[in-house]
DNA sequence: GCCAACGTTGGC
DNA sequence: GCCAACGTTGGC
């Protein structure tokens, strides 16, 4: 089982756009970055990952299950793109801002703080159960 | 709206 | 294969 994290623009894809696909899930589709493809093809169904917000927010606001492995993207004729399927699990009930991360020296090192353009990326199962400790939640 | 970081493109 | 120019991302 591993961690992961997905960002998305709010205006163009947010989280109660796939809170609102239910069960049914959807294509993360779209992504045109080797780096955030490869991280997509290692995801496994049952993977979990954070939702997090760019733009004005700018804060991980829920938890999202992989459903289906890497497929080719339906929103590109280029076969190189692939994407997973994921489908929304809950969300957290206290967002944990891109602030906290950053002030908490536990979590200098993760990829949302160095390398913060990618946009499909790793989490360790430290940074993990760290963040839903803050965000209030359980360790799932 | 600005700009730093960084990925991509295309000329050579 | 190098690298300058350019485009994009995302934080501020």
């Amino acid at each position: 089982m591993q961690y992961w994290l997905f960002k998305s623009e709010p205006d163009t894809w947010s989280w109660n756009q796939q809170v609102a696909r239910g069960p049914v899930g959807e294509e993360w589709s779209g992504v045109r970055n080797f780096q955030a493809r490869n991280f997509m093809r290692q995801m496994v169904p049952g993977d979990l990952g954070f939702f997090y917000h760019t733009q004005t927010e700018r804060a991980i606001v829920g938890v999202v299950e992989v459903m289906a492995p890497a497929h080719p993207d339906s929103t590109s004729d280029d076969p190189r793109w692939e994407c997973v399927d994921i489908k929304a699990v809950r969300p957290l009930p206290r967002k944990v801002t891109l602030e906290e991360i950053k002030a908490d020296p536990r979590l200098a090192d993760m990829a949302l703080v160095r390398f913060s353009r990618l946009s499909v990326q790793p989490v360790t199962a430290e940074e993990w159960t760290l963040i839903c400790s803050l965000a209030g939640l359980e360790s799932m």
